[in-house]
DNA sequence: AGCACGCCGACT
DNA sequence: GTCGGCGTGCTC
């Protein structure tokens, strides 16, 4: 037998499938998804089994499989499935996919150790008493007496393979042979005792309980009388009871519930309000999973992972349920993750990566708050969560729920289109009122010479609402004090020196700040251009609102909640207290703010500047202004008294403007979809970023032609912009050139993927290609 | 990625 | 003569 192995090394060469022999010992075991030790060129290296075959077009004589990792498969065929296809359409490295799958505690970690059987005069001072010693971190000098002792075959090398975390495990004893006689007294009743007890026990169990010493244990294990078996424990929550409560649905929720199929692949987009009792119909969904043995996935968004729901799900389900976020240490996440595995829990709500949790029988799949941009991993492996569902709900014909209340453009198109079965719940379950909005138009505030970041309007609502002693929100997308500093006697604007964006001041520290690569500096009192000090400040972020509440009302007391002040999720939780507690008046914040914990007595939000997401340079700003606005909007007014939302804007009469106001999703997808169309992006096109990075600009924009000139060739009805400056165009001292395509027919996908292995071997040239 | 091999300069 | 610099190429 050969296994077609994925060697954990990840670089652009060996990105692929390498053929190992399967020692006749391990046929019996190895089946695809397991981790195995390999020799793979002259070193000791893991990989993942993805297939297994009877022959090899390999030319030369194949090595064989040292050894397998793990006791278990920690992947299967669907996960390896999944791998390939993140890896594939994503071009990132098939290696880095499987590892994403499974927990961090089972990452592994690799020690080259040098042994010796007899030490030789001059390493004594190296090896001192041991026959055995670690290489990582030792000089220059050391390592090279080392490795002339090797050429010499004094010491042999030597790597060992270690789990992030080891599992911790209990050794079992059970009789193997009655028939043989213990030689001593306590053996023989240490033999009789396990016999009447008839089963096998641990054997710390065993000296606590009846007093035998372990010596005695021992004895009998060596004459082959007792066995002995290692057992992982895991710990497992306390017992959650859960509470027999009648749900009741209201006309609108029973129509949803009722309209989909289970044991069904089948893509179902739930468009509900918020507040129209989205959760209850999924729990119900859930519940009926359950009678027929199946189990559920749900997904949501991190942020939303908050006491509230964990406390819901438990409430109903009981420890039925694993709760899967970032927060938890890498010892819990493995442990939920056995647990999954092995069958003790069938729900599990989680972030993103929850998505990869082994659940072997899914009869549901939910994503709650589908538009959410987080479910889309950026960073490698790239990977949607979404997309995952997808192949995940198909193999497992179960229904997937996608569930929002401004849905991705992409996927209501497809409801709409018949794609998906569309449900929707249009009301809000008890009445609430939606909170009444404002739009004011800064261009007539800047005629009449108010300067200042707040429009009159809001200005009076914060003094009047902080009088009322009530709580307000003030939401700006855009850290910092001023977004850029310009010396006004040249025009010179300071910028990174590592990239090319503008640095951003901050007052509080005096500094100014690169909010790309993190680079700061001391604040400038002269141009460094002209060395006139007739510095100026322009933008304004958080901090700048901050100084001007200050000015406006001196003893309120105002929160800022952005990347500056939360450096931790602790942070974070702390700031929501505080909030809650009311031991603060105002909260200022970035994106931070928009989603999240319900704060009963704010009866005030304030957008200070809706146009900054709505400028953002990609094909879906609008759609994320839309959804933010709608967001930060959402935080007023959720207790007794009404809520107030001011919209600042210099665009009054923009579509999304408009259309927020109006709380109305349909009046902005119909819009949207036809600038979409006119413009031919997604859904009309596959939209497809292909960025260029060299750290020499002239040898990257050449490249940059280059590419485009293979494209062309090939590409009928597509559209290739570019190529264009990267934003930012320079990052990390690295230029960034990046080529956009519309494609409607698929050839340029296949072009791309002709030309990208001519990058893999490149030094000079980086290419990357961006699904969007 | 990491490791060996290999081909040139500067040392006891 | 040899040690040791890092360019090149390969890994079933």
């Amino acid at each position: 037998m050969i296994a077609e192995v994925v060697v954990d090394v990840m670089a652009k060469q060996v990105n692929r499938c390498f053929d190992y022999l399967v020692p006749e010992h391990l046929e019996s075991i190895i089946k695809v998804g397991y981790r195995v030790k390999v020799i793979f060129g002259n070193r000791v290296v893991t990989g993942f089994v993805v297939g297994l075959k009877n022959s090899t077009s390999f030319k030369k004589k194949l090595k064989a499989i040292s050894d397998v990792v793990d006791v278990y498969p920690v992947l299967n065929e669907e996960f390896v499935d999944i791998a390939k296809f993140i890896a594939s359409n994503n071009f990132s490295y098939y290696a880095t996919a499987l590892q994403t799958m499974i927990p961090t505690a089972l990452k592994i970690k690799y020690q080259k150790l040098a042994r010796v059987e007899k030490c030789p005069e001059e390493l004594k001072d190296i090896f001192k008493d041991h026959k055995e010693i670690i290489l990582d971190n030792r000089t220059k000098e050391e390592l090279n007496l080392i490795y002339k002792a090797v050429q010499d075959g004094l010491v042999t090398l030597d790597t060992k393979i270690k789990k992030n975390r080891n599992e911790k495990t209990i050794s079992y004893v059970y009789v193997i042979d009655e028939t043989i006689e213990p030689a001593s007294r306590q053996g023989k009743a240490l033999l009789q005792y396990l016999l009447e007890l008839g089963s096998d026990i641990a054997i710390d169990v065993l000296v606590e309980d009846s007093g035998f010493s372990k010596n005695v244990i021992n004895t009998l294990i060596k004459k082959g009388i007792l066995g002995v078996y290692q057992q992982e424990v895991l710990s497992y929550d306390e017992l959650v009871v859960k509470e027999n409560n009648t749900y009741t649905f209201t006309a609108d929720q029973r129509k949803v519930y009722e309209g989909i199929e289970l044991n069904k692949a089948r893509t179902y987009l739930l468009h509900g309000v918020t507040g129209s009792g989205k959760t209850l119909v999924y729990m119900q969904w859930i519940e009926d999973v359950l009678k027929q043995n199946k189990q559920a996935l749900m997904l949501v968004p991190e942020i939303s992972l908050t006491p509230q729901i964990t406390a819901l799900f438990k409430k109903r389900f009981g420890s039925d349920v694993a709760i899967l976020h970032s927060r938890l240490s890498i010892s819990e996440k493995y442990n939920s993750w056995k647990k999954i595995l092995n069958k003790k829990v069938n729900i599990v709500v989680g972030a993103r990566s929850a998505i990869f949790s082994p659940l072997s029988n899914l009869g549901i799949i939910i994503i709650d708050e589908e538009h959410e941009s987080s479910y889309v991993q950026d960073n490698n492996p790239r990977y949607n969560a979404l997309e995952i569902a997808a192949l995940r709900s198909e193999r497992h014909k179960c229904p997937l729920i996608l569930g929002s209340a401004t849905p991705n453009i992409n996927d209501y198109y497809k409801a709409i289109n018949g794609d998906y079965t569309l449900l929707e719940l249009p009301k809000r379950v008890n009445n609430l009122a939606m909170p009444k909005k404002t739009i004011v138009d800064m261009t007539l505030e800047l005629k009449r010479g108010n300067k200042s970041v707040f429009s009159n309007v809001l200005r009076d609502k914060i003094i009047s609402n902080y009088k009322n002693d009530d709580q307000t929100i003030l939401f700006l997308n855009r850290r910092g004090f001023a977004s850029f500093v310009m010396c006004r006697n040249c025009g010179e604007v300071i910028k990174c020196p590592h990239c090319d964006v503008s640095l951003t001041y901050h007052a509080s520290s005096n500094t100014l700040k690169c909010h790309y690569c993190g680079y700061s500096q001391m604040n400038v009192v002269s141009c460094p251009n002209c060395q006139s000090d007739k510095i100026r400040f322009v933008g304004s972020g958080t901090e700048k609102i901050m100084t001007t509440l200050n000015e406006l009302i001196p003893e309120a007391k105002v929160l800022r909640v952005d990347l500056d002040t939360i450096k931790k999720v602790s942070d974070y939780e702390e700031a929501f207290a505080k909030f809650k507690n009311h031991e603060a008046d105002i909260l200022v914040g970035t994106q931070m703010i928009a989603k999240g914990l319900d704060f009963e007595d704010v009866t005030l939000v304030g957008i200070v500047n809706a146009d900054l997401s709505l400028n953002y340079p990609s094909y879906d700003a609008n759609m994320t202004a839309f959804n933010l606005i709608e967001q930060v909007s959402g935080r007023a007014g959720r207790g007794k008294k009404a809520g107030e939302v001011i919209i600042q804007t210099y665009k009054p009469s923009h579509f999304v403007i408009q259309a927020a106001y109006l709380n109305d999703y349909d009046q902005f997808f119909k819009k949207e979809l036809e600038l979409r169309r006119v413009t031919s992006m997604p859904p009309f096109s596959l939209c497809i970023a292909v960025v260029i990075q060299s750290k020499n600009q002239q040898r990257a924009y050449e490249e940059a032609l280059n590419v485009i000139y293979a494209l062309k060739s090939s590409a009928k009805a597509t559209e290739i912009l570019g190529p264009a400056e990267g934003l930012p165009f320079k990052l990390n001292d690295v230029y960034r050139y990046t080529i956009q395509l519309k494609i409607i027919e698929d050839e340029v996908l296949a072009k791309l993927k002709e030309i990208y292995p001519f990058y893999q071997n490149n030094k000079e040239i980086d290419l990357k290609i961006i699904r969007m």
